[in-house]
DNA sequence: TGTACATCAGTGAACGCGCGTTCACTGATGTAC
DNA sequence: TGTACATCAGTGAACGCGCGTTCACTGATGTAC
């Protein structure tokens, strides 16, 4: 059958990004191996160095990918929100600390999913990592700055950026916590969810 | 030269125990083999399964022995200020977000190390974090509640325990993301840090 | 207290298995004329 | 536009390797008398 046009080469690329992402995050980077994400983008394992020159490599891409989807969902809580950036954070708060987003993490955030992997799989993969959270922390900064503006409070940038990072955190240790003890206790993992949902909406 | 004391044999299985708290918490459960723990503990690896009957019981260990140093650690700094509630909060908080603990997840808090793990090695472990957590839990809801009583205010027992889950949330998410971008940039790191040490002690 | 024997903790080789990676092969695609 | 040939993406077997686990063996410890 091969060889195969280039356009297909990229879909296929394209479908082993979306395989590791969904493995990666929900498994970990060693917890599936390339035989069966192949498998699951639907080719069999040899091609894979076609694509990749190693399966760090591979995570690099998953990093870069994740991220940059993250920010498009991002972008569009804000566009949801013209008028109102405590509207978007809201949105945003409600949406990452959701029961959905903490069963799901094959397809939610590569910032919790990612995170402790990135710290143990070399310096590409971190160094995308550090990339991605930068976006993140510019693009909640700027939707404070605008909350304050909004509301016509004084916050220098500074502060913004603060309360940025804050949130972020919060958000990143609680959706990882109420994952490892989703299974174990339900209720306390909903709890873990509902009281910093609630809290980071009064602030 | 085999066979050993009895007393011997629970040395050395506590110092099995000992190296992987240290291996699991710092290159993770699958990232590090009993072959390698084995000789941090000063043996051979055949012996392994006198102490285990598998490497998911090792974990299960390693997880209750991890909440159980933390809860320790956690009793002293409340012992260090039986005055005030609200100094003993800042220690923890200045504890548990620095640049040591960041470094050294071998030595740190099990939740945060450990917490994704968790969720992706079975039932036996999580439930040993679920009740790891609890014990986290409970300890600093008690400390929220003699804070609010040594300063006169009315707080409920459900407000002190949001309070804390809120509190520990962002905890874990502050030294969680800090450690993923240590190496990357480590002044990105460091801020991380900081805005959340500061931003915890305002409350 | 002393002796005889059963127990069993540590040793180190071996097991099967799955991993990441390599490779010869195939045949449709891409390219040069 | 058509033909001839080089390229190269996917296939599937194979590689070495390290993993978790098992096992026969040893000899000091624990126990029964």
């Amino acid at each position: 059958m091969p060889r195969i046009t280039r356009e297909q080469k990229q879909l296929n690329r394209e479908k082993i990004v979306r395989a590791a992402g969904e493995g990666f995050r929900s498994r970990g980077i060693d917890g599936i191996g390339i035989e069966e994400l192949m498998k699951t983008a639907g080719m069999t394992h040899g091609g894979f160095y076609n694509h990749f020159s190693s399966k760090e490599d591979l995570a690099v891409e998953v990093y870069r990918q994740g991220f940059a989807d993250s920010l498009d969902a991002l972008a569009a809580i804000r566009r949801a929100h013209p008028r109102s950036a405590r509207a978007a954070l809201h949105d945003l708060v409600d949406g990452y600390l959701t029961a959905a987003h903490r069963d799901h993490p094959e397809t939610g955030c590569a910032s919790a999913a990612l995170a402790v992997d990135a710290g143990r799989h070399g310096a590409p993969p971190q160094a995308e990592y550090q990339r991605g959270l930068e976006g993140y922390f510019s693009a909640i900064t700027e939707m404070v700055l605008d909350r304050a503006r909004q509301s016509g409070t004084e916050l220098t940038a500074a502060e913004a950026r603060e309360q940025a990072v804050a949130l972020f955190s919060q958000l990143v240790g609680a959706l990882v916590v109420s994952r490892a003890v989703a299974e174990a206790d339900p209720r306390l993992s909903d709890e873990i969810l509902a009281v910093n949902r609630r809290q980071l909406k009064q602030r």
